[in-house]
DNA sequence: CTGAAAGCGCTAACAG
DNA sequence: CTGTTAGCGCTTTCAG
């Protein structure tokens, strides 16, 4: 690849002044600037983006850190990202972190985050500690799932609300035995699904009613194929289920499509709302009654706090929770 | 940010003796590799990856370049390099082009492209002579849709032929009226849909039919809304449709939303066959006919081809199709 | 308007 | 086993 020098030698300046025309700097000639383009040309020189970032300290992209893009809800955010940025000229690239912890510490090296001017980080393993330890001025946001008592800004979805919002309106509807599938048990750590069991439980103290701790039903990696197999052995095992609180619209895809394989109807037999609004879920047979967690209200809000850091902000971080709400469709009566 | 100085400074050794504990290698005394260790934990010493970079003229990471995380065919193809490429310790980044030909353009300037040691490219809007263009050492492999008759690698789905099987299936289960949602007119550039579209058309004639070009209902961004409202203007006008081939997976669930809405039954009244095999396919209800792009495949290939290069390789281009295999579920008879 | 020098942080090559 | 030198390609600073 040819480089600056390639260049100066052969329109005969020196390097400064071809990097000054290359970055469309004033104050060259236009007889020198038309030299220098013209050998740019010819040998087909390109930055080296990375000599660059060295010498200038930025990068000019920021990232996006998701646990799977194949997760709609993940991708969704993605592209609500990349919407969202569109205008602002940055570069945007995604980078993966797995699921697990282990990956998450390997996307999340410190090392790797320092070739971007800021980061988006949706935390889905990483202990508080961990988030913690990350260098400090580096800009970074939280997005989504857990709480985390850290320093630093974190936008998160309405879980508890949503649950909530979605439990209830499954009572309104005179669903009596509402199952919760992806949910977890009280004592388990909080996350995400810690979040959306605990909305749960509220709607159902809320209407004066005892969730039943049997209708809690695990979480199984939230995929479509677990949930239905965890559907089915719920309704094998003899529950009495007329109502299922899906943790996401994934979970919920799987339910309806298990309480289908048993012979029940929805939302006959069993009404079920879901989580995430994804874009399937509208056009679903019949479409899906779900949460919608506002995903452009939490990027919004996400981008305008790396803005503010990226920019040199050293202010107190602010924790957001944004607000939810219900899409009714047809799983529901 | 502390650096490699940084260190040798606080330990008393030279930044080579540190470069050297870092980076494991042999050769240093155990008492000045532990003092070194301890002024890196104190200081919280992270290399530079950008610098080493520069240096190494090497990045350790691959590039896979798409259209938008958010169509799920993509999702799903970005999770499968994922994974493939998880044993192999290199690391990946996800680059959205934005399915427009400005917006490939600019993510794939020859400049960012030179910031990865490899890259994998789906391209969709980019003419022959653009892609030629990309530096001819940099190693680069094309994914998927539309053939083109370059020097570079390019692994394709069986396009042609996964449109046949689909088509043929339709009619053989009796469906006389096969429209293609998503198809194109005989003379529209050669894209995924030309070539899906001359799928359809070659099915016909295999039978022994003539395919009613009324039936070809232009591709909307291949996105679930439009395609739901765009066979339901077809249902209005009155066309006779026993049968849908849909482009994309996502087509098809718009289409099955369509025709619900119009009061037809699938696959009573209407058959419909898909394109991707999604995940979110299986668990329809019914479950979604359609064509399985075998991804793993095609990224096992462009992989393989991928290394060769990155290894040196300066062998002729290979251009190779995938077989697609029909999964036949409900939407069919 | 143009150029020379210095250095971003790192490592390969060679000396000691 | 450890240190010195040089330089990856670029841009900031300062001098012509």
């Amino acid at each position: 690849m040819p480089t600056l020098k390639d260049v100066a030698r052969a329109s005969g300046v020196s390097v400064m002044t071809v990097s000054n025309v290359v970055n469309g700097r004033p104050r060259v000639s236009e007889a020198t600037r038309r030299r220098v383009l013209e050998a740019v040309d010819e040998l087909g020189y390109q930055v080296n983006l990375t000599a660059r970032s060295l010498r200038a300290g930025r990068s000019g992209t920021i990232a996006l850190s998701i646990p799977r893009v194949d997760h709609p809800y993940f991708a969704e955010l993605a592209a609500a990202v990349t919407d969202a940025l569109l205008p602002s000229g940055q570069h945007l690239v995604v980078e993966q972190t797995g699921a697990s912890r282990e990956g998450e510490l390997s996307a999340l090296s410190q090392a790797r985050l320092q070739m971007y001017d800021g980061v988006l980080l949706s935390v889905v393993g990483l202990r508080d500690s961990e988030v913690a330890r990350l260098h400090s001025d580096m800009p970074l946001v939280l997005l989504g799932e857990k709480p985390m008592p850290t320093q630093r800004d974190h936008v998160m979805l309405g879980n508890f609300e949503g649950a909530r919002l979605a439990t209830a309106y499954l009572i309104e509807r005179d669903a009596r035995h509402v199952a919760i599938v992806g949910g977890v048990a009280d004592d388990a750590p909080a996350g995400m699904e810690g979040t959306r069991t605990a909305g749960w439980r509220a709607a159902h103290e809320e209407a004066g009613l005892v969730p039943d701790e049997r209708l809690i039903l695990p979480p199984d990696h939230f995929a479509m194929a677990e949930s239905r197999a965890t559907i089915g052995a719920a309704i094998d095992a003899g529950l009495e289920i007329d109502g299922v609180f899906a943790v996401t619209d994934q979970v919920a895809i799987g339910v309806v499509a298990g309480l289908h394989d048993r012979g029940l109807r929805v939302p006959d037999d069993v009404q079920v709302v879901g989580f995430d609004d994804l874009e399937v879920s509208e056009h679903l047979v019949p479409g899906l009654t779900t949460v919608d967690p506002r995903v452009d209200l939490v990027v919004a809000e996400a981008l305008r706090l790396l803005e503010r850091r990226m920019s040199g902000d050293e202010g107190a971080a602010e924790h957001l929770v944004m607000p939810v709400r219900l899409v009714v469709r047809g799983t529901t009566r």
